[in-house]
DNA sequence: GATACCATTTTGGTATACCAAATTGGTATC
DNA sequence: GATACCAATTTGGTATACCAAAATGGTATC
């Protein structure tokens, strides 16, 4: 594990979880001087993450990528392109062993569960389904939509109904994999992610004066 | 335009022309006395080709990405994700206007046109009409696969009667968009997708020893 | 030929100096 | 307050030195 790992790592947390706020200036020196490391590595780092689209460039500086609920109706549409092509894929498969992993990983969030770990959990699912597939592009697009959104998700206000109608239909899902019925399978993920964006970007537009109060970034366009 | 993006761009038309062919070993040293650059941008530079897909890591050295066949069967089922979902937004809108930009570019090849444009406008087709989904992702996304292409699709044994093939279909996509047909564009672009793939892999499945020969690496998974 | 050993060379990761470009903050003027 | 000017500071692009890790090639042995 190289120092530029482990500086794109931390600072990938950093970022993901709001620590580093969106829309915040990021300079090299501060980030050397946090994390120890010479300028080089963290140069690297700072690349490698511009290309996850988890910071960007102001002028010549860098920043943290606000959060752009313009954006996000975009994601959505790339999201089910790809997430419906791999589960197509995924109900298509002999072996539902892989199914049951993703089922027994949502059943492990129950109300003890704190909530960093259902939101992980939920993004794992869509990860760990394209998974499934076996296509590398596939899984790589739907792992990067989901860095992507990551932080809205979060930021967007849920409570316990909310999430038990995500994990219903994420189980749905799962049966009609599990059953072989890709039409079915890709008719609900693909209303699941358009519900998913419509409460998302409903959530986050009716916040947004609570956000920006916050000093995040929360454009538009 | 800095350093780094001049060596990027250099390297990545050496890598995609096969000036610099798919397995060779690139060394940062090698590179920065070909395009007189110091350390610093070069290894930005080889890390930005790296997320393209364009080189990757033999050990700790770098090379330039095979041609790999089964990758190409999967890029295939990938573009047909996006493209397709492009499509359908492309269909839907009223502004027609870049849709003849398009035919023209499609129409600016005859007998006469070197072959390299043929290439050229060939992915061009699909990125620019990617392009008119107006989804940011979606349009990076067909423009990375057609880039993780573009090598095999120019060793493609492709004579003229594949072209005129190719084009018809192009123009075919086009008239059905025109029209807002998104279902018949749809199912016209995922012929042609299915088609363009197929011929792709028999073509360079059948001459892959010809282009070992050459010293290129070609895999087979 | 195959294998092991070792000295030498190469290579990428890192640290740091230098410098031009950009930004910031203070001051003056209206 | 708004605007202009300018010195000081900050910041990212680049160059280069250092070093550990990896690779290479020669030699010895079986």
């Amino acid at each position: 594990m190289s120092q530029m790992q482990n500086v794109e790592r931390q600072l990938r947390e950093m970022i993901l979880g709001l620590e580093i706020g969106p829309g915040e200036r990021l300079t090299e020196r501060w980030i050397e001087s946090r994390f120890g490391a010479s300028r080089t590595p963290v140069r690297a780092a700072l690349l490698r993450l511009e290309t996850e689209g988890l910071i960007g460039r102001d002028g010549r500086g860098w920043t943290v990528a606000p959060i752009n609920l313009a954006e996000l109706g975009q994601i959505a549409v790339y999201r089910e392109a790809v997430e419906v092509a791999a589960v197509r894929l995924t109900a298509a498969l002999e072996d539902r062993s892989g199914i049951d992993v993703i089922a027994a990983m949502l059943d492990s969030c129950d109300a003890e569960t704190p909530r960093e770990e259902w939101h992980r959990v939920g993004m794992d699912f869509h990860i760990e389904l394209a998974r499934l597939s076996g296509n590398e592009f596939l899984l790589r697009a739907v792992r990067d939509a989901m860095t992507r959104l990551s932080r809205a998700r979060w930021l967007e206000v849920r409570d316990e109904k909310a999430l038990g109608r995500a994990w219903a239909e994420h189980h749905a899902i799962l049966a009609a994999v599990r059953s072989g019925d890709a039409e079915e399978a890709a008719r609900l993920l693909s209303d699941h992610i358009a519900g998913s964006r419509d409460r998302l970007v409903a959530s986050l537009h009716d916040d947004r004066r609570g956000l920006r109060a916050r000093g995040f970034a929360v454009v538009a366009a």
